[in-house]
DNA sequence: AACATATATATGGTTGACCGTATATGGGTA
DNA sequence: TACCCATATACGGTCAACCATATATATGTT
């Protein structure tokens, strides 16, 4: 009983950091399904955005997003931080230079070819998006 | 049997072309496996070389760099020209600019990684590398 | 023709990544 | 407490992509 209390919080306490394991193509495996790359071109664009934001703009459902999402904050290519009721998501300023400036190529790059064009249009009309309290 | 011929020539003479139907993650695809991205980095950086120049540098298998080359023909990131007996293969200069870029950045980014280091170097080292006749 | 080198493909099998649906968690409010 | 909204995860199933080995094709040489 007493060790499975240790073997828990060995599983919640080191596996999220231990899963980070990040070797030279996985920011490419990252881009290589559709809805994570429209995820990192909006959040490119737009600095930050939480997951009702993101399910809206590309319309597509909630546990996609989301699980797509902890994926690559468990790749340690975004990071998420909680604020009220919601969780925003923003590209991780640690990830190398030259990864950043892929996903910034493929952002602009892919500006105005569907279905990236139709998020970013999705995500300006959208109604009602959580206001930010400090950060952009 | 001549239903057999005309069905044969249809694989042969329409199928290689509507293989090609490439998405706008499908550049991220390619470079999403190592073998392949290691293939890339190599001839963004060189320009054009053949199967066994690759098989060299990359110290891997014919058959695996032949298979991923062609799925990478197949999709009009490269090309290929046949000169003698050997094939080389370079980036598609009709490749949309910002999937250039983005090959150039990975190339120029991993330079000093492993194995990309060592795939330049082994390259650099090679016995009888075959003579170019007139493209660089 | 026979052989050597370079390249391409076929076969059979394994694994990892994705999906939709259902459900759990967690903060905010009444 | 109970309830609502936003988000996360679990489950079971499907399919695409990868691998190694074996073999076919194509060019050049003797």
């Amino acid at each position: 009983m007493v060790d499975r209390i240790w073997v828990l919080m060995y599983i919640q306490i080191l596996l999220p950091y231990s899963v980070i394991t990040m070797t030279h193509n996985d920011i490419f495996k990252a881009l290589a399904d559709e809805t994570r790359l429209r995820c990192l071109t909006l959040l490119a664009r737009e600095g930050n955005l939480c997951v009702c934001e993101l399910c809206h703009a590309t319309d597509l459902s909630q546990p996609k997003i989301s699980r797509h999402l902890a994926s690559l904050r468990n790749q340690g290519i975004v990071v998420d931080r909680r604020q009220g009721q919601w969780v925003f998501y923003e590209i991780d300023a640690d990830l190398p230079r030259w990864a950043q400036d892929i996903v910034q190529t493929a952002s602009e790059g892919l500006r105005d070819c569907i279905p990236f064009a139709t998020d970013i249009a999705r995500l300006k009309k959208m109604k009602g998006r959580p206001q930010r309290c400090c950060a952009a």
